[in-house]
RNA sequence: GCUUCAUUAGCGCAGUCGGUAGCGCACUUCACUCGUAAUGAAGGGGUCAUCGGUUCGAGUCCGAUAUGAAGCUCCA
């Protein structure tokens, strides 16, 4: 038998050879750092027996790929320990996950105390040193084996494997647990761990199954490697949108008010509205678009025309009773049909198409009470929504253009490096979900694939995430904390213009239906603003910042030259104030830092006479003494380019 | 909607065994008139989220509700 090696040296053997055999056998050192094997490509056990030819890497500590298995065995751990502790739970599943690992027990609710009682009873297992060992069994066996020990959980997961599976178990030092692997040789090499959090999650993410307890951890290679992962962790909980944008007075919540309705204050509004008057003037001028205003809400006629009634209803803040009430009203949670009805108030000809209708859309979604978070899931909030009604000639065209305004929006905002872009497609073994004939649904997805391919994006395909009308591609962004939101959307509507008995007439003076494309510029503002929050950590781009420059007098003799200085900056366009307190320079100066101002501007005796103004930045510092002219003349140009200038490395003093 | 945890001054937090509430920042006033990350002093501010229960007595124990956080489920 012949292993071909990562550096392409060969190995011959007569007989069957374990992976660690093989790994000693190159050198002891090697064997001591062994994690796993990578064979022809797939992760196995150290302690796999190789009998064929074979491509072989050895995985050792330091490699990304041994973290899953450090992770996975760690897993292991925590549920053997949890069966020490609760000799009464009953063990599920428990994998390794991107930033670590979970396991969930059908079990009481564990408490911080428990889980520092389960990661001390953890590192008592890791420092026993237990072989892990490997063995399987026939279906059968395998669920005797599980039943004996009580695991219902278990045996249910064999009983969904083929009748003439060999089950695989791993053994460690007594406790025995099913699961494909791959392990570590011992418990010992789960070196650097932490049991982070614990939480409620459904048996086989079914609501309607059984309530399980998830533990959540992490494990490292290293100590420090360990240290750094909660170091970022603790960063991200200071970049927090929902943290930060209120400690820096963007947006706040008020109890009586409700759940999932922040209030905007002067400083988030004006970051909003600066969003706004951009996208509306960018799609105005520049994209061809044309302005509509419509209500906030509609007869329940409407939405039932348009599916919603009956695809959403459960969604829709409803007002009346449908058995007892004339009629019922719904706050609207889109807009697609009131623009369509703009579209109706005149018959359209081919020349007038394509018809691209804009308008900054104020929706209302009753989420359930615990989906709501910070600014990214709210119960009102306010889009740049926009329908495209297009011939269908035309469709390709201006999809394509929709894609290049939204990629033209994240450049601007210095975050399309951020996103990543999604085909959501239909699930063709959930039709009662959509409208539409299959055959329909297929044709679009391969356009949409093929523009997609034309413009070079990179994408990834996900089932079961279309609009009920139709397929779409969506761009979407992590949090800090690593969960993924949709950002933006443009969606393929070939079938409610027939909904809505919406038509063109063509060159022949037939009738013919047209195609709609909804889609959003920037998206949602709130989500949009929470984003930029934890993209910048609170430090903006100039044109974006509520307060741009702070005119700080020397003292209060200087202030009328500093009220002069900030008159004629918020003549420019730029929003200036001046800190007039009765502080000092270094005051005045840690507080603007603190605030995360872009520009400060020092003025006193020497200023004064000069008409000139001290600037310092968050960019470059000091950047010494200019006339007001030359330093408006700049900044405006900064604004007006939305120039993102890069931050200078500081060390945050409190 | 589900599970767990939390809610004390505008914000961040402490509050021991159940005995009637404190710190820092902010705010107000006064003095200082200052040159690049905290000038000093004095003062005001609380129905301890809300409602109910246990108790001679509740910020503290119990229950319900509201709101928030993490996770699950959901997101046309």
């Amino acid at each position: 038998m012949k292993i071909m090696l990562k550096d392409g040296s060969v190995k011959e053997y007569n007989e069957a050879k374990s992976i660690f055999e093989i790994a000693k056998d190159i050198s002891e050192g090697l064997a001591r750092v062994a994690c796993a094997g990578e064979v022809d490509g797939v992760l196995l056990d150290l302690r796999t027996e190789l009998t064929h030819d074979c491509e072989l890497t050895i995985i050792t500590v330091t490699d990304p790929k041994a973290l899953h298995v450090i992770r996975h065995t760690a897993s292991h751990v925590l549920a053997e320990a949890v069966k020490r502790l609760f000799p009464n739970a009953k063990v599920t599943i428990g994998p390794a996950i991107d930033e670590g690992f979970y396991y969930d027990f059908d079990s009481d609710p564990f408490s911080r105390e428990d889980l520092d009682r389960i990661e001390a009873e953890m590192k008592k297992i890791i420092k026993e040193g237990h072989e892990i060992t490997r063995f399987t069994l026939p279906r059968d066996e395998a669920i005797r084996l599980m039943e004996e020990k009580g695991e219902p959980y278990k045996v249910e997961l064999i009983q969904d494997l083929p009748q003439d599976a060999q089950i695989s178990f791993y053994d460690q030092g007594g406790f025995v647990d099913l699961c494909a692997g791959p392990h570590l040789m011992s418990t010992k090499g789960v070196k650097a761990f932490k049991l982070t959090s614990s939480s409620m999650a459904y048996w086989r993410g079914d609501s309607n199954k059984a309530r399980l307890q998830r533990i959540y951890g992490t494990a490292y290679n290293k100590k420090e490697e360990l240290a750094q992962h909660l170091e970022r962790m603790e960063d991200a909980k200071r970049r927090d949108h929902n943290r930060l944008g209120r400690e820096m007075e963007l947006f706040t919540t008020v109890d009586v008010i409700g759940q999932g309705l922040p209030l905007f204050t002067p400083k988030g509004t004006k970051m909003i509205m600066k969003l706004q008057r951009w996208i509306e003037d960018l799609e105005d001028n520049e994209w061809g678009y044309t302005r509509t205003r419509t209500p906030l809400m509609a007869k329940s006629d409407l939405y039932k025309i348009s599916g919603h009634w009956d695809h959403y209803k459960e969604g829709m803040f409803v007002f009346g009773d449908e058995d007892k009430d004339k009629e019922v009203y719904a706050l609207r949670p889109m807009t697609c049909p009131f623009q369509y009805y703009v579209y109706k108030n005149s018959q359209k000809s081919y020349r007038d198409l394509p018809c691209r209708y804009s308008e900054t859309s104020t929706l209302f979604r009753n989420e359930d009470s615990g989906e709501m978070h910070g600014l990214t899931r709210v119960r009102q909030f306010t889009i740049s929504e926009g329908h495209l009604i297009v011939r269908p000639d035309q469709m390709v065209e201006e999809f394509k253009n929709c894609l290049a305004l939204a990629k033209y929006c994240l450049e601007t905002l210095g975050v399309s490096e951020d996103v990543t872009y999604h085909l959501s497609k239909w699930d063709p073994d959930n039709r009662e979900k959509y409208i539409g004939e299959p055959q329909v649904w297929e044709e679009t997805q391969q356009h949409m694939r093929d523009i997609m391919n034309e413009l070079g994006i990179p994408y990834v395909e996900d089932v079961g995430e279309a609009a009920f009308y139709g397929p779409k591609i969506d761009i979407n962004a992590k949090n800090v904390y690593g969960k993924e939101d949709t950002m933006i959307t443009v969606q393929w509507d070939a079938l409610l213009a027939e909904q809505f008995d919406m038509y063109y007439i063509d060159q022949n003076g037939d009738k013919v239906r047209p195609y709609i494309i909804h889609r959003t510029s920037m998206g949602c503002y709130e989500r949009t603003l929470a984003w930029l929050i934890e993209k910048y950590a609170g430090k903006f781009p100039t044109w974006l910042c509520a307060e741009q420059v702070r005119v700080l007098p020397i003292s209060e003799k200087y202030e009328e030259y500093a009220n002069d200085v900030c008159k004629k900056l918020k003549k420019a366009g730029v929003d200036a104030t001046v800190d007039n307190r009765s502080e000092k320079i270094g005051f005045k100066i840690r507080e603007a830092r603190l605030d995360k101002l872009p520009y400060m501007l020092v003025v006193g005796q020497q200023e004064e006479a000069d008409n000139t103004v001290s600037v310092r930045s968050r960019f470059a510092g000091d950047e010494g003494i200019k006339t007001l002219d030359c330093f408006i003349g700049e900044i405006t140009q900064e604004i007006q380019n939305k120039t993102i200038r890069k931050e200078m490395p500081t060390e945050e003093k409190n």
